[in-house]
DNA sequence: TACCTCTTTTTTGTATACAATATCCCAATG
DNA sequence: CATTGGGATATTGTATACAAAAAAGAGGTA
């Protein structure tokens, strides 16, 4: 049995991103160092460490003596992230379908399956939203490209607070149901190049109705 | 004017990272906090937050107890490293070369002309790179891809060391030399399948040569 | 010699304290 | 009234000090 040591900053690093994806702090919040500290009961040090680490993986800003923010993406720049997306992720299927063995397939399914029971539960968006990135990932993984993968990785979780609120304020799981199934019928039938087609579209469709919300937050916002 | 205050750990950040760079940190070797914050006169502070940054740009490996460590490629991160800077670079090629201005080309040229005569005086490998590393970037600019203009300044610089080594031990200025003119001139006409393919080989050759020297290189070490 | 175990030393992780910078508030001036 | 300057306050940046973990060594046993 493996006992996982974390040190005071990996922790703190969970607890803000989940705090930003759960939108328990929303974007564009700064974040004071002193006050996270009191919260987490952590001297400040192990939270500046965290706060870097979240900048990298875009969650955050920082900016020296100014402190730093929760990252507010502009609708380019969630189109930016989204078409990202779609050219690694299909790249990743692409040589991932090949590799793809039948228990990986199954082992897909079975995320599926749970999906679709979270949603019949109308459970949370955050385990909704984790099921759907461990769906995606799972398909990704036997591309083989660690490097590849870890960069779409952080990608998602940065889409991952967009989409939390697209599934809270629109219907967006009602689509994206039969086409994980869609997606997964074409992996096991190994048609790459259809299957890279119907990830695309998942993906922009996606991007293009969180953009229409994003717009539509903003515009509220600045009134 | 505008007068740029830099932290220490941006200092630090810069000293470590061009160490690395320079191959004055060997890949795989350790990097004692404590000695380096004695070499450049700070705190251990300053030296942690660095590491983690330079963490995130992949030229650093952070394990929690045991210290940081510049990182090693194997020869297929190597070759990952490549192919997937080959594909976001002809996705920021494509987009930009509809929108580049002559202004732009131009001063992409007079950067090529630099090259030419860092080359022509045998200048240090680093000048060399660092003028490579901006002639590509200055070719992706206008996509308007702030995102992934990132992405790529950050893949660069990883692949930066290991170029430097191949510029020092093998004669692959020679052969880039002709490819960046080829480049250059095609972006001018505008042709951008074209372009894309020539850049896509001119990365996918060097990986190919840097790919051999890092495994001849392995291969003496292992002795 | 090989291997275990306890101790010592080194190195990293984090709290606290202080320094430097930015922000806010308010009075004085045009 | 708007604006500028300057001091008080809040916030971040970094040094120092200590705690915790890992690595290295020393001694004993089979």
């Amino acid at each position: 049995m493996v006992i996982e040591y974390k040190t005071r900053t990996q922790v703190v690093v969970e607890a803000i991103r989940e705090k930003i994806l759960k939108g328990e702090i929303k974007a564009g919040e700064p974040l004071r160092q002193a006050a996270l500290a009191d919260e987490l009961k952590v001297s400040r040090i192990p939270i500046r460490e965290a706060l870097l680490q979240l900048e990298a993986e875009g969650l955050v800003e920082f900016e020296a003596h100014k402190g730093a923010t929760a990252t507010k993406l502009s609708a380019e720049q969630v189109t930016e992230l989204f078409e990202l997306r779609a050219l690694l992720e299909t790249e990743l299927l692409r040589l991932a379908i090949p590799k793809l063995t039948d228990a990986e397939l199954d082992q897909t399914e079975l995320i599926l399956q749970q999906m679709n029971d979270a949603y019949q539960q109308s459970a949370t968006s955050g385990t909704w939203s984790e099921l759907n990135s461990r769906f995606h990932l799972s398909l990704y993984r036997a591309a083989n490209r660690p490097l590849t993968f870890e960069m779409v990785q952080n990608l998602n979780s940065n889409s991952d607070r967009y989409i939390r609120v697209h599934l809270m304020l629109a219907g967006g799981v009602t689509k994206a149901g039969p086409e994980h199934v869609q997606l997964l019928d074409l992996c096991r039938q190994r048609k790459v190049e259809q299957a890279c087609v119907v990830l695309k579209q998942h993906i922009l469709g996606a991007a293009h109705e969180i953009n229409q919300l994003v717009q539509k937050l903003d515009a509220d916002a600045g009134q």
